[in-house]
This record gives C-alpha cells, structure tokens and sequence, in this order.
DNA sequence: CGTTACCGGTTAAACGATTAATCACGGCAT
DNA sequence: ATGCCGTGATTAATCGTTTAACCGGTAACG
C-alpha cells in the first residue's frame, strides 16, 4: 500500500539505479550483475509493479492482445472455443479482444477493420462458409476445416465422420440417413463425406436441411417418420443442434431412439449430455485445436520481420499439425440396427429374409 | 497506400499545422476555426489516418478497453450475451476483453487480476452464485439478478416467472412441478419464486436437480414420469437447458408434450425454437440489458473523478433501470391442461370428480 | 485610453517503457 | 606506457497522443 501506482522510475530510484537497468533486469534482456538483478526482482515485486501496457505498446509496437472474430458468435459451439482460446492465449501472456461479425462479409471485415485499430498483435478467425478474410496487417490463423484452402488448423472432421460412420456399420446398421444444413460448407461436407466412407457399402441418403427449409418452410418436418418406414435406421446429423432437432422430432412421433433407429451428431455441445437418450457424438479437441492455433501467429508475430521487402505480414500462418484428432463419445443414443420385426409399428414387415437376418 | 501509418505529425506538417492542432481538431475539443477543422478531417481521412491506441492510452491512461468476465464461460447463455455486449461496447467505442473464471473462484479473482493488468477501463461481471466480485481498482457492472446485493442490471426474472405462471394457470394447469438446479442461485430463485406466485393457489411441487442428482447420481431420471401419474400437468424449468432435459425424459417414457403434459423453460436459447415440439420460454432482453451494463459502466469512468480524497474507484456501478422485462415466447411445448381422462394410461383415473372437473 | 477577453493557433511537457549508444574502469596484451 | 576489450551500468532518444500554458493581435468595454 505505497503512493500510487509504482512505476518503473520509483523502483529505479529506490535502489537507485537507473530505469534502464530496471528494466533490463526484469526483462532480462541487457546485461546485469546477477545479485543486481535479484535485488531488482525482489523490490519490484515487494512494492508490487505491474508494468503499464500501454508504455509498452508505445514503445514496442506490440499490444499483447489477439483478436477472436467468429463467424457467428452465437454459434453454440462458441463457448467452448472461447474458452480454451482464452486459455491458451492466457498462458502464453495474451489477451483476447472478441469481435463478432454476424455471419455477414460485410460485418466481418469491419469487425477485422476494429481489431486492428485496437493494435491487436494478431488474429484467430473462424470464418463462416464462404466468407474469407480480408488482407489484415497482421499475422492471422484460421480455423475452419483442412480441406479450406488457407485453413491453420481444425478438427479432423472427415475422420471424425469416417469414425462415426464405422462405430454405425459395426452396429449392423446398412441404410442410414444423413442431415445436414448448408452443402457450401467446407466443415459440414467434410463431416458428412466422412460418415460416407466410414459407412462403406451402407445404403446412404442425405437430406441438406436449409434446402428443404427453404421450400418447405422454417422448422418444417424433416419427414424422419418417413425416412424410418423406408427403413432407415440411423441418422448421422452433422451437428449436435441438428441431431438433436431430429431426436425430438422422432420422440414425438413416437419413434424410440435407439431401438427403432439411432442417432449421432458433432461436437459434444452441453445439451448433448443431459438429453434422454444422451447423445452419441464426436468432440473435437478444442484446447488441442486453440494451442496450436495461438503458437502459430505467436510464432509469426516474433518472426524476425522476415527481412522481405514487402510488409508481408498479414497473411494466414500455417501450422506443424494441421489436423487435430476427433473423440467418439458413446451414449445412448446409438444402439443394435432393429431388425424389421422389432420397429413397433410393422411398417417394414414386407423386407425379404435377408434383411431381416442383417 | 501512402508510405506508412500515417501518424498526427504527417497530416500535421502535410498542413502546415502543428499536431496540438491536429488533434483538437480531430477530437473537437480544442479551439480550431471551422474551415480547418475541416480541412484536417480531409486529409486525415485521405491520408487514411488511424489514432493509435497506445500513444492515446498512455497519454489519457484511458485504454478504450472493457473486460467481461464470465463465471462459466460454457454457459449456453453465453454467446447471447458476449454478443449484445460486444456490440453495446462497440457503439461506445469501445473493444471488450474476455476473461473466463472456470466457475471457481480463484480463478474469477485471478482472471480480474488479469484485466486490470491489461488496463482494462471497467469490467462487466457475470457471476456465479456465490461469487463476489473483489474489490478491482476500476467501476464494475454486475449481472445478475435484482436480487443481487449489488447487483447493476439484470433480466426482471421474478416477473419473467410469475408471466409463466399465469400463462400456465390460463390454460387451466393447477399442479405443477418447478424444476430448479441449484437453490442458492438468486437468479434460479427469483424465477421459481416468480413462477409460484404467478400461479397463484394452484398445487405446486418442486426438485433441485443437483440435491436429487447428489444422491442419485450424475445424470438420474428426474422422476418425471411419476409427476405425471401423480396429476401434474405442468413443469417449469429454471431454464430451457432443465426443459430440454425435462422434455426428452418425458418424450422417452412416451409421455406426450404439450398433450399430456406441459414444457416451460427460461432463456431462449437456441435450441429451443429447433426442437419438437418448440419450447415455450421466457426470454430476456440481452440488448437491453448490455445497453444499460456499459452505459453505466463508461457513465463511472468519465466521472470527473468524484472530487473525493479516497480514490474510491473499485465499486459496483449502479444504473438507472436495474431491472429488464423479459418476454414470453409461446410455441408448442404449452398446452391446456390434459383431464385426467386424457391421460392416455389412466393412471390418475382414482380421482375425485372435483379434480376431473378442474 | 487602459484594461480585459477572446480568437486561432503553437510550444512543450508529459505519459511509461524500451533500447541503441555511450561511458567508466580494471585487466591484458603489445 | 599505450591501446583494446569486456563488463556492468547509465544517458538519452523514441514511440504517438493529449493538453496545460502561452502568444500576438484585435475587438469590446468601462
């Protein structure tokens, strides 16, 4: 409880020394007598000094902030990367300035425009489909899918899907049904190609649900009933929003997951967990995903200038590790493909032996 | 594409002028003749000019800055809210900097720490039940609940409660079941409380899902399907995350929403609208409320710094309007209350005519 | 006619940290 | 004895903006 905030001059002057030495000391960049340095730290920490960011920024022409834009930030998924960026971006000494664009081009690249004129060091984008980033004045990394040109890092997703798929045909399920939202998107095709391949030889059809939305109406049925009695018997939805309109959907009609027909979604969002029946999902490791992502434009930013003539900054860093592993998360939701004589409502009884024994 | 960032100097010699002139005339605070003025702000904008934060930062010891800190970042609520405050900040002018307490409270201190280190100029806090906001060295607004001690603004949820209440109570329900997850949560209270009232004398139970789950385990059946035997024909959740639960319980033990029984929850959230059927909610006005946080908070920091000998900074800012109307959003989970009658295994069929009459 | 007020600007001093350049000085080789 | 070097510390410039103080000149005012 000294005067005031102290600075770097009052602990100079206290051991009197010069600030240069102080702060050589403490940063311990210049050369200081090792003793020297120790009585430094010591009076320092003992009149508590935190060093004033903006003299620094002033100085060093860096602010020690990132800056986050998201696509949308009220993606539900947000929380989740948010936190762990943070963290990551804690632990290396940043902070984080958040910027939303609301899933318009426009938006996003005034957001951009704000992160800059706050003197962010740097950004992480996560775009929505389509939107691209803008040429900033500063190292940038995104995270969007693998398969996005330009892309930093991101979650396996075709893996991930590849996985699903798998864990549905090892369940002796052969005519599954896909939902996704939008086919332009880099992450929800990844996704669902994945779930393709992994189901192999699988009966597969693939409903896009903006599409159907966009004849049949918003929140219109996605025609599960149907789907069923045509003898789907899993339903891989891109995303846990989607898995969980289509579990409701089926509860309502009365069709009981995961006896007539399983379900699975993407991401491990926090409903996932308390619903009835839990969700089968795949996570991605978004601490992982976040780490590497920041190590990246720090990297970039404490790159040398590159001794280019052109101020090459500004354009997207790239990663060691692109692709980051997804986690199956086994719950309820998925169980044994019915055989036609279990589905309640014999809707599927005209199948040929065959069938019934598969 | 001039040579560099401009700075004041080079729009000021670009002049003639001097940079003091500059910047007032930029700022329009100083005394500068009209057509100058005018002049400057042409060329400034020509030239593209940019103020740097830092110089201002360190020259008004202003940052521009806000921090949010967040007692539960993976809230689901939370996106909304980062959201409408990120864009209240910047209307203001202002950029938002995030900080996540892991729902701890050491943490939520450290994360404070933080900030003010980063040279935050106010902080919007959402705490968690409990939680107190630490003295910080810079105005606080908190949200949480009217009932906060302390508390800045927040979302009227007694009200919200009682709105739900009465619109249960006219659709003839008069044995219901609050659902709450932690009983010394205010926010959690105020709502059941309100719900309660606003079902005036109608019968009305409640479960505390975390008590319940400390014995039964992580993840029980909530006992729903034996409410409903009992004769209710209403559950209100805390919130719509408890609904969805709520929901796909019932949905799973082949009890029909709203037929047999009716869904409230609280929030809006996002699903809320995708599931069947749709959830009716109680939403709060996050615009309204971020509004009133920042105005608040930037109304503590331009105080002409209360004339007072302590540097009484570090206090909970309050606002004009502390409390927001929530608004009730009506979809399919809410019906009129089944007779017993309708129950569609008459379990309840024991009861007085009285009761079947009502 | 002397004093004051205003007007449209300029000067220069901060703000707090970093860092290149410099300096004092004892040891060492030439 | 002279020149050189390494060590440990200091000096002073610098980052870009704001703002209190100042200034010459003119108009208003008593």
């Amino acid at each position: 409880m000294s005067r005031q905030k102290p600075k770097l001059a009052r602990i100079a002057d206290s051991l009197g020394v010069s600030t240069a030495t102080v702060s050589n000391a403490l940063s311990g960049k210049g050369r200081v007598s090792p003793e020297l340095a120790e009585r430094i730290r010591a009076t320092a920490a003992e009149l508590g000094y935190v060093p004033s960011v903006a003299g620094r920024a002033l100085r060093t022409g860096r602010s020690g902030v990132l800056g986050l834009v998201l696509a949308d930030i009220s993606n539900p998924l947000f929380p989740k990367l948010a936190q762990a960026i943070e963290n990551s971006a804690a632990k290396a000494g940043y902070g984080i300035l958040i910027a939303d664009s609301h899933g318009d081009v426009a938006a996003q690249t005034q957001a951009i425009e704000r992160l800059i004129e706050r003197g962010v060091d740097g950004m992480i984008v996560v775009p929505r489909r389509g939107t691209w980033v803008t040429g900033a004045s500063c190292p940038v990394a995104v995270i969007d899918s693998p398969s996005t040109p330009g892309n930093t890092v991101a979650a396996d997703h075709w893996s991930g899907g590849q996985g699903l798929g798998v864990h549905l045909v090892s369940l002796g399920h052969a005519h599954v049904l896909l939902l996704g939202n939008n086919q332009s998107s880099n992450v929800q095709n990844d996704r669902l190609g994945g779930v393709k391949a992994g189901l192999g030889s699988a009966r597969v059809e693939t409903v896009w649900i903006e599409k159907l939305e966009s004849t049949a109406g918003q929140g219109c049925s996605l025609g599960l009933e149907e789907a069923v009695a045509r003898g789907v018997t899993a339903i891989a939805a891109v995303s846990d929003l989607v898995a969980l309109r289509a579990l409701t959907e089926l509860q309502r009609a009365g069709i009981a997951v995961p006896e007539d027909v399983s379900v699975t979604g993407f991401d491990d969002l926090i409903w996932s967990s308390v619903v009835t029946p839990g969700l089968t999902t795949m996570r991605m490791d978004v601490a992982t995903i976040a780490d590497i992502a920041i190590a990246a434009v720090l990297e970039a930013i404490n790159q040398p200038k590159s001794a280019e003539p052109r101020r090459g900054d500004g354009e997207t860093v790239t990663a060691s590790q692109p692709k980051v592993p997804m986690e199956l998360v086994l719950r309820q939701s998925t169980g044994p493909a019915r055989t036609s004589a279990s589905h309640k409502d014999n809707k599927t009884e005209n199948l040929t032996a065959g069938e019934l024994i598969q």
